[in-house]
DNA sequence: TTGTGTTTTATTGCCTCC
DNA sequence: GGAGGCAATAAAACACAA
């Protein structure tokens, strides 16, 4: 026993000897509940008696009594004297109706005052301890029921989240692509004529330098056109891309910068030492929801998230599995 | 029937609160 | 210091497949 305390249902010889006592004594039934059911005199199970008192108020059938026979006498006999102190006493499971009581009683509160624990023990015909003990266990049952809950709840919601970063994360190798195929493209034709936007400049600002016959002249605007119209779809497409609905938008002015047309470079390589560390924590915040993931330039690519351990909770978050209630 | 896994009842030891 | 709660655990009762 803990602390001293003692426990009616404990199965010693003692009480058995009481349990002889009370049930040859129906006085007992008179006595007050305190002493009757919490006295260290008192037996750890009432047995009959109390349990037909339970089925008067539930139903009026008879008990079950396989089920719920804390002791017969009949089954040991008048000579089963000596086996009462030397046979440890069974575990008796509650009846159906009174496990269906408890139930009831523990939806309205899973806290058990006494007073209502000694009302529950009398109108079940079980001792207070046993009322006591089952609300204690069914409130463990209670929380690891509620923990399987809010595991699967997390689950699910860890789930969604890791959908989410890696449909980002395709989606950032998808623009990165597109980014250097432009670049590819722009440094084929810095190769091939020079720097592109001087020479678009320089054409539009001379139309009438060089003289064309009249297909030359069709052709030559035809040609121009056919260049204007590259250039804008180049330009709209790259701004597309980059703005795509689906993508985080970067509207202050150091992004939006980068889209800047009048340097060849500013698409391709952009000055990341313009970036703040706060710009660039927001970079990343701006992918990458901080409680869930890494910076992105800690995190390696290549690599499964699972691999590189990002995705575990923060140990502090573990604290959530301290329950209380 | 028996072996095995699960559920239920009960105990023990520790902790907190009053 | 006693009462009561909880976690861990034991052990009986039960379910069920082989």
């Amino acid at each position: 026993m803990a602390g001293g305390r003692v426990y009616g249902g404990a199965p010693s010889n003692t009480s058995n000897l009481s349990i002889l006592l009370q049930n040859q004594t129906p006085s007992c039934a008179s006595e007050p509940l305190d002493t009757l059911f919490l006295s260290g005199s008192s037996s750890p199970f009432l047995g009959t008696r109390s349990m037909m008192s339970f089925e008067d108020i539930q139903r009026g059938k008879g008990c079950n009594r396989s089920l719920f026979r804390p002791f017969d006498h009949d089954d040991n006999g008048d000579d089963g004297m000596d086996e009462y102190f030397h046979q440890p006493e069974k575990k008796r499971r509650l009846a159906a109706d009174q496990v269906h009581f408890l139930e009831k009683s523990f939806e309205v509160e899973n806290k058990l005052e006494p007073e209502r624990k000694i009302q529950l023990a009398k109108e079940l015909g079980l001792q207070p301890r046993q009322v006591a003990i089952w609300f204690q266990n069914r409130r463990a049952r209670w929380k690891t029921k509620q923990m399987e809950k809010d595991f699967d709840s997390l689950q699910a919601s860890y789930d969604s989240l890791k959908a989410d970063y890696e449909s980002l994360l395709k989606e950032k190798e998808k623009l990165k692509s597109k980014v250097a195929n432009l670049t590819e493209k722009g440094l084929i034709r810095e190769k091939q004529g020079g720097n592109f936007e001087q020479a678009e400049t320089n054409r539009l600002q001379e139309p009438q330098q060089k003289p064309l016959s009249d297909s030359a002249a069709s052709e030559g605007e035809g040609s121009k056109a056919a260049i204007e119209a590259c250039k804008q779809e180049e330009i709209s497409s790259a701004k597309s891309d980059i703005f795509d609905s689906d993508s985080p938008h970067y509207t202050d002015g150091v992004h939006s910068a980068l889209l800047e047309p009048g340097d060849s470079s500013y698409v391709f390589e952009p000055d990341q030492s313009d970036l703040s560390q706060d710009e660039e924590d927001n970079l990343s915040n701006a992918l990458l929801p901080p409680y869930m993931f890494p910076k992105l330039e800690d995190v390696n690519y290549s690599d499964p998230p699972e691999s590189s351990c990002s995705f575990g909770f923060p140990v502090e978050d573990q604290a959530f599995w301290s329950w209380s209630y």
